[in-house]
DNA sequence: CTAATTTCAGTGGTACTGACATAA
DNA sequence: CTTATGTCAGTAACACTGAAATTA
């Protein structure tokens, strides 16, 4: 027996719901796009976040990319073994890695780039350049209220 | 080294990536505030399109939920071990099971409209209600173009 | 025969928790 | 003693694939 009333349609504009289906989406296409260059989105980030800040510590990797610690330890492990980062021991923290870009993780965050320019433009192939502007405007407003609400 | 190149801040406003860091919020909000009451979101979906379109064989739920057939299920399942939904055979089709929403389901269904309402409040509390508007209908051009080419 | 439906078994990336040893 | 760091083990919901049995 459908229901007659305003909320009848319950799910269809549940909007985390359709954030949900969009990031689903997204995640594919941008996941599908990096495994076909042997890479995952945790590698691009950390060598995203490399090139902007410089060396750091994983734990400082952890909090920039929002990768969490403990599994930070097995992306750092793939990228070292692809020779794009390296691990060494922070002379003046015992505890602390220090993990240093590579000059081929600097070719390979570029050659990602491209990739991810290609992915992010499928994302948002149904919106106009101000409707993706707007988009990100507001994605951004949440995530930031989210951070510190 | 920091380059100071446009692509430093590649991160901070890569629409997939903050779709995907709104949805795990919204999902962990939505998600938490539905375990407190022991369901979760295929509950809840399942629950409001029973409502919406009335019984329903499992194929027809997996197409207006979402959910996949083969999810779907252990949620048919859990909702009869629940009361809320009766599982039974198609006359007409005997391959088919029909299921219908109880009485129990329905007023479950209300509460957890409730809970609902309330996620998606906190979900969104960073925005006023023109820009909730905004995203809504950002988000739902962007699943309808995913779902058409 | 092919096609649809339900079900089961299993995979994989992600998000997250807890605990441990080491060192500050 | 407390705290921070890196590491390991493990959980849970989810998205998705493949295949088997049954029936149309």
């Amino acid at each position: 027996m459908p229901e007659n009333q305003p909320e009848a349609a319950r799910l269809r504009t549940l909007p985390s719901r359709l954030l949900s289906m969009a990031a689903t989406h997204a995640d594919r296409t941008v996941g599908d796009a990096l495994a076909a260059r042997g890479a995952r989105k945790w590698h691009y980030a950390v060598l995203a976040t490399l090139a902007e800040f410089g060396p750091a510590s994983q734990a400082e990797l952890s909090e920039r990319t929002h990768v969490y610690r403990s599994d930070l330890v097995a992306v750092i492990n793939e990228l070292t073994g692809q020779g794009l980062v390296e691990r060494s021991a922070d002379p003046g923290d015992r505890r602390r890695n220090v993990i240093t870009m590579t000059d081929e993780g600097g070719r390979r965050l570029r050659e990602l780039d491209g990739v991810l320019a290609e992915a992010e433009d499928v994302v948002l192939a149904g919106l106009s350049p101000t409707d993706r502007e707007e988009l990100t405007r507001l994605l951004t407003a949440l995530v930031r209220h989210h951070r510190h609400g």
